[in-house]
DNA sequence: TAGGGATATCGGGAAAAGTAGATATATCTT
DNA sequence: AAGATATATCTACTTTTCCCGATATCCCTA
């Protein structure tokens, strides 16, 4: 885990705003029959945060690079889902690491 | 607790460190008498992170400003020292709300 | 009260991040 | 194979961060 990337990955409003709305997405994003099982894909994300296509895209590949999420390709769209694992790991390394 | 702040302030790997230093004063610093019971005083981090003093010393009030530090001025020292509630709630704010 | 030491603040140049528009790529549909 | 749709990447501009040197402020002691 680097932290610094970590942290400044979540230096930012909207990525966090992201973070919080992939923890319960049934709750901020229109119905999808699966229940969220892979996350929300990129255009439902880019249309709730109100930011444009390419930079929504870049966001999310941010936060995916430093592990807080993953991605999974089907078809046409990418879904994004929070990596809780990383999560959990955060937290612990802040409370005995730094 | 200003997430976006607090995260800002650990997005560096120096601020990082100092606050590492902190945890365990004694293991870091110069002996002091006191047990380092007001935290270490400016000089000393300064030494140690081998940046200006102005870098430092502004490291350290950005630290102060989102609460992750307290400091007291003695004389002309100031000492800075951890705030751990602050790093409790973060702890907790990462697994809870984030 | 003058000098000196410790810390804080100010001003700035280089590097990185924030964000957009344009374009490329991948995939689906017909 | 062509067009439409979803996402990723590239380029560029603006804002912020990283540090520094210089200077100001605070406090101690002779």
């Amino acid at each position: 885990m680097d932290m610094v990337e970590i942290f400044k990955a979540l230096s930012n409003k909207s990525r966090l705003q992201i973070l919080e709305w992939l923890k319960n997405p049934s709750a901020h994003f229109p119905y999808q029959a699966d229940e969220f099982a892979d996350g929300v894909c990129v255009g439902q994300i880019q249309k709730k945060a109100g930011l444009t296509q390419s930079t929504i895209s870049e966001y999310l590949s941010t936060l995916q690079r430093v592990g807080l999420v993953s991605a999974t390709r089907k078809g046409q769209w990418t879904y994004y889902k929070r990596s809780e694992e990383t999560f959990k790991l955060l937290s612990q390394h802040i409370k005995s690491a730094i």
